[in-house]
DNA sequence: GCAGCGTTTTAGATCGATCTAAATCGAACG
DNA sequence: CGTTCGATTTAGATCGATCTAAAACGCTGC
């Protein structure tokens, strides 16, 4: 049943040589020589060794284990970014620890705790609403690597990865003004962090270089059925908006729904725009336009800007911002499926 | 900057005790007198001790961590399954280790060496397609306690917690059958899982019960590009049917799609049937009739499951199947938004 | 004042791998 | 043959918390 556990010790024991040696073969030192190398693999493939991860941390700092928050797991756009994460990771050898904020502080804290006392070698945190902005000041002096991603507490402080949300505004703005629809609405979401502001900052400016008229900011909850119910507050808008662009496209196929309940087609009568461009996009009905901003290359980005500063404590602050594409479908075009 | 850790040593000196005293507070033993446990709680606060999990588990062999393993992160079916999961292990003050088969066996194994490196506590498998049939017992050799869910390599070995999709089945023809659709077809994966078993033996036993006529299987692979594509398979069937139950609703409404581009009217001339009910369902155009099986509830089940085990090691065998609901809406019944 | 007993506290070993500093080995050289 | 040098190997301490077994403490009662 049961047996005792094969240990460095164990390997060393059989194979007829010392703990150092097997240790330097663990961690694929050059130091040894090929036929004790050979030797030892051979044991140590036999006895089914396992190498005790926590130990080696406790000794050399090193957990190969990295941290990821997220406000949201229910979101498509997460779960990408999250992929890209696992990705990169997982070619380092590494093991991603994955927990869900739920957009509260009091849960991302305990989370931050339960993460230092695993010993993480860093973090890739999608601040909840709310983050005390001296948190990442607070993460430095526990020594934890940090980047920020998708959302910034506070800017230039940490690394981070994030999407070009102003240029994707911008994209969509003078989609919909080529399409000759000028007064335009934002959907957007009431939870006021990093992510909203730079949508916002991007629409205002984008109506202005592209000469469109901005007739308005709704505001919903981040869900299918928020959105639904904004259909009303978009159409009752003091000036009618012959387009929307949304804050994203969970909140565009809301909406596009919540209009056609309320008899008005989307595409045709009314353009909508996304962001993000997730799979939804295409199957939602009318199939929507999008702005795609590659979320798992994003958290590929993210989770690179934390190795090299795992690797270098001390590097230079850097940004990953990518590039959005314009993905154009029936939504704003009013052609039909 | 980056000042000393600060250890059990730490506190037991500042405060004036030994380190195993201070052990017994971070522990919560009642054997410390009250002014002790008071002295100490105040040094580890005002010092902001944070206890190495990793150091406890070498010792105790309980790293208050467990595993879990998926086979894809992008169906919303096993996001809410995980968020299950999350919630009663972090009611526990356990942190769970995700990761993602991508439903390939070699990186299945690969991700079980490294939680076997962490030391976790257990692990929740949804096995990917073709997990050697020996795995349970395997594990069960290096002592790591095993729930599968969703999916099952070998039935009675381990602990399970799953849905119950032969009643969904049930539930989905007799439906179809009280609308007066008779010729019934069903959207299936092409991948060889008990998932898959279980749904097409409830589809048959189902067809039975209910006087229904099966016109035939057609496969496609989990995509919602997959299920479009697979359309004109279901149309051109020998004998055409009223009515498709899918897999789930991914396929659902990649379907109802599909139909659509061949000038079908999903819902009206032929109704369609997911499984799951995740939140898409509502939001498909028309709204999909499904089946709830409330994945967050099974995720739930599936780590209580997990946590009896942990605790007692030889508990008796136990599966958690839990009931569907029909959800009735436009796709099953021709009415249209 | 001391034996007896329950309550608290503690010294020291321990978990498994890694680090440091030093030992061992062989071949080459003068 | 004794040195020296580079290549390998190793003994022993160490990381931080927990366990075991035993000591210290504080009462009570005689």
């Amino acid at each position: 049943m049961g047996r005792t556990k094969v240990t460095l010790a164990e390997i060393a024991r059989v194979a007829g040589v010392s703990r150092a040696t097997v240790s330097l073969v663990v961690r694929k030192s050059p130091l040894v020589a090929d036929h004790t190398r050979e030797k030892i693999e051979r044991v140590m493939s036999e006895l089914d060794y396992v190498r005790d991860i926590g130990a080696a941390r406790l000794r050399n700092n090193s957990s190969r284990t990295i941290g990821v928050i997220v406000p949201n797991l229910v979101n498509p756009f997460f779960t990408e970014f999250l992929s890209g994460v696992e990705q990169v990771m997982g070619e380092q050898d590494r093991v991603v620890l994955l927990a869900n904020s739920h957009d509260e502080t009091t849960r991302q804290d305990d989370i931050l705790q339960r993460f230092r006392g695993h010993g993480v070698d860093g973090v890739i945190l999608c601040p909840a609403e709310g983050t005390d902005p001296h948190l990442p000041e607070r993460m430095q002096k526990w020594g934890m690597p940090l980047v920020q991603s998708l959302r910034e507490i506070s800017a230039g402080v940490t690394d981070y990865a994030g999407g070009d949300y102003v240029e994707a505004m911008q994209l969509a703005v003078s989609h919909l003004v080529a399409q000759g629809r000028r007064t335009i609405a934002f959907l957007s979401v009431s939870a006021r962090t990093s992510a909203r502001e730079e949508r916002v900052a991007g629409y205002v400016r984008a109506l202005r270089e592209n000469g469109a008229e901005g007739v308005g900011i709704v505001e919903t909850e981040l869900t299918w059925r928020g959105a639904e119910h904004a259909a009303a507050g978009i159409m009752g808008l003091p000036r009618p908006p012959s387009a929307v662009v949304c804050f994203n496209d969970i909140l565009a196929a809301g909406l596009m729904l919540g209009l056609r309940r309320l008899g008005h087609e989307p595409g045709s009568d009314l353009a909508v725009v996304g962001l993000d461009d997730l799979p939804l996009a295409e199957f939602a009905y009318p199939s929507l336009t999008s702005v795609a901003m590659t979320p798992a290359k994003i958290g590929a980005s993210a989770a690179r800007l934390l190795s090299r500063r795992m690797q270098q404590h001390d590097a230079p602050i850097e940004r990953s911002i990518l590039s959005p594409t314009l993905i154009i479908r029936d939504s704003s075009t009013g052609r039909q499926a």
